[in-house]
DNA sequence: GCGAGCATGTAAACAGTTACATGATTCC
DNA sequence: GGAATCATGTAACTGTTTACATGCTCGC
């Protein structure tokens, strides 16, 4: 069992879910911490139901179209309980492409290096708007515990957002008192 | 050619360097964006000695021992400055197993659900001390090109972990404002 | 009727982790 | 002499991405 298929088991005790939109809350809700492509998910969702930890029920959509929907067993349940008590790992690192070239800094001059960051800037200002207009849906609080996580979360993206785009104000105003010359080996 | 390849061409060409120390490397200074593991750096090293983006000159550490100082080729130098001028990928999603958990916090009750937040408030905290007092090193200012990639990233990393603590500080408190059975389902 | 999106899956290639394997050096 | 660390590498496995492949449905 790898983490996939608990964050997959999570997902449908959540709701019962098609391969299909659980593939799109990958790549929503979860995409913050966690995702996953269908060419994942379809074999996982096999393997889990050899396992008896969800089984699905055949709807027809339309005329013919056989979709899928899965719901969590009790056995199910009983395994994802279990997981979700272990110890957490040790903090993340990402692996971050922007990151990695401010560390290579010499290699750029001043423009280069401020260009970079003011670009990076806009990215955090447009997913940190979409972020705000989510968060704009969670009116009447406190929220019921199955949206407890997502607000909660939610939030945490926001704060994350918001301080790096403070760091990047203070390297651009930082960088940019450097003499022409000063950011290159 | 793949992002490690260009890290590590980053890597040495800031100085020669063996790729025991560049392993090192990556689990110590670029740990917070980048990392691999010793089986993925020497078949590296190989491909780009092949490529002619490095070469490496064999010192005799002690009576007979072997090692390879590697250090970039002009070629390898043209081939870095032009990826760095490519275009940054979107924001990185990094996999939090931490955060996931959150997500799914109506698996926990209230208590469990706070240890869990108070654990991650202790790792957050320990890291930042390490990352503090590796800042002290940073005296006299401006930092020299070689090193000013590290001391913006480090400024970096450290607002994230301290926008991470106030976050916790501030779920922490919110739901230990919610009466016990609202946090499971 | 057509196009966007719904719906399910597989194959191949690539990236990354864990474990194995060997031997020298340095410091105590 | 022994232990930690320096130093280089390979093998097997797992996880992830990209591309392929097919067909239906819904709204215009």
């Amino acid at each position: 069992m790898n983490i996939l298929s608990y964050a997959i088991l999570g997902l449908i005790d959540k709701e019962r879910i098609t391969g299909y939109d659980l593939t799109k809350r990958f790549n929503a809700s979860v995409a913050d911490f966690w995702s996953a492509n269908q060419s994942q998910i379809y074999p996982e969702l096999k393997k889990l139901v050899q396992a008896r930890l969800i089984e699905y029920e055949v709807v027809i959509q339309g005329e013919v179209l056989e979709k899928k929907l899965y719901s969590i067993t009790a056995e199910g349940q009983e395994v994802l309980k279990k997981w979700m008590l272990e110890e957490d790992p040790a903090l993340p690192q990402s692996k971050d492409v922007f990151k990695l070239r401010i560390y290579l800094a010499e290699q750029l001059t001043k423009e280069q290096l401020l260009d970079k960051l003011l670009k990076r800037q806009q990215q955090c200002v447009n997913l940190l708007n979409r972020y705000q207009s989510k968060f704009k849906d969670y009116t009447d609080l406190p929220v019921p515990p199955v949206q407890l996580g997502d607000y909660i979360l939610l939030k945490g993206a926001m704060a994350q957002l918001e301080a790096q785009l403070g760091w990047l104000e203070e390297s651009i105003n930082y960088i940019e008192t450097l003499p022409n010359g000063q950011t290159e080996k």
